[in-house]
DNA sequence: GAAGTTCGTTACATAGGTAAACAGTTTTAC
DNA sequence: GTAAAACTGTTTACCTATGTAACGAACTTC
């Protein structure tokens, strides 16, 4: 009866009103995701370092010899993906492929001086555009809301 | 000094070590984002409904009559990408392009029964798959978690 | 009534990612 | 020992989700 008066009042199904998107974990998740990519692109895209390139880069440096294969484990992706990524930091010249003693499947992937000097430049600008980004929370919000992002990970990524 | 024994006793940089990947919110957004994404799919994916197609469902059920240029704005994506979408809910017979008296040029989006059918089994399929996926947040973390979300989007999508 | 704007649409381009197959190489099972 | 299985990097072919640029038709402004 009341549902129904509100329905004739608004033209909406009170049903429907209270479950929209905006409600939902994974909407807001993916509305939010897409525009800290959008800022990133902004802030790296000069630099020509998509995300990808940027986040291998990283983790070569993180862990020096690292395979291929481990890699794309890490960034949870398929191995495929990664021939591309790992070509073009080598065309950047920030690292290089290695042959392993040992053995001759598995190349490893050491960073150069300039592959360091670069991270070391581009972790700092990401930093200013987070810290520009997320300018208007308190050190604890970014600490909460880092920490429930990784209890999903948590989850999702379980082995 | 002590700088100097950590690098050598774990072969990272401490400077790298302290400024990885996990310490960014981006990029754990964005690997929270795709667990999150990937099992929405396997959820709907039966169904047949994206999630792009699910939200303009959503907002059709939501605003019937909404226009499609309007609703582009809402759901942050480009007027030509919406074509594609609207003919897929179209050709399910979710919802129907109406001319509008008084402006050749837009055509209102009207939900069907069948739509507005769809639509309430497919958004309980979703707070399932929600649920499921969140089951280890209390409802105030997931609380949180919304709202720490919406301020990103607040601040990303000011007009 | 001319100029500018808005609407839906099309035809691209691009980025990110998966899946399948491959030839070498190594490991495991018997 | 050797045959079968598994793993590594790679190529190729796809798919999906976007963005960009242009267009004709319709509307608004002045």
């Amino acid at each position: 009866m009341a549902r129904q008066a509100l329905k004739r009042s608004t033209g909406i199904d009170p049903e429907i009103e209270s479950s929209d998107l905006e409600h939902l974990i994974g909407y807001n998740l993916k509305r939010a995701y897409v525009i800290v990519q959008t800022d990133f692109r902004r802030t790296l895209g000069d630099d020509g370092m998509s995300a990808r390139v940027f986040s291998a880069l990283s983790l070569c440096v993180r862990y020096p010899n690292i395979t291929q294969s481990e890699l794309a484990r890490k960034m949870g992706i398929e191995r495929s993906g990664l021939v591309a990524i790992v070509d073009a930091l080598e065309a950047k010249t920030y690292l290089r492929r290695a042959p392993v003693p040992g053995d001759r499947r598995v190349q490893a992937l050491v960073p150069t001086d300039a592959g360091r000097t670069a991270y070391r430049e581009a972790i700092a600008a990401v930093q200013a555009h987070e810290d520009r980004l997320f300018a208007d929370m308190t050190a604890g919000e970014k600490e909460t809301l880092l920490s429930l992002l990784k209890r999903i990970r948590a989850r999702g990524e379980a082995e």
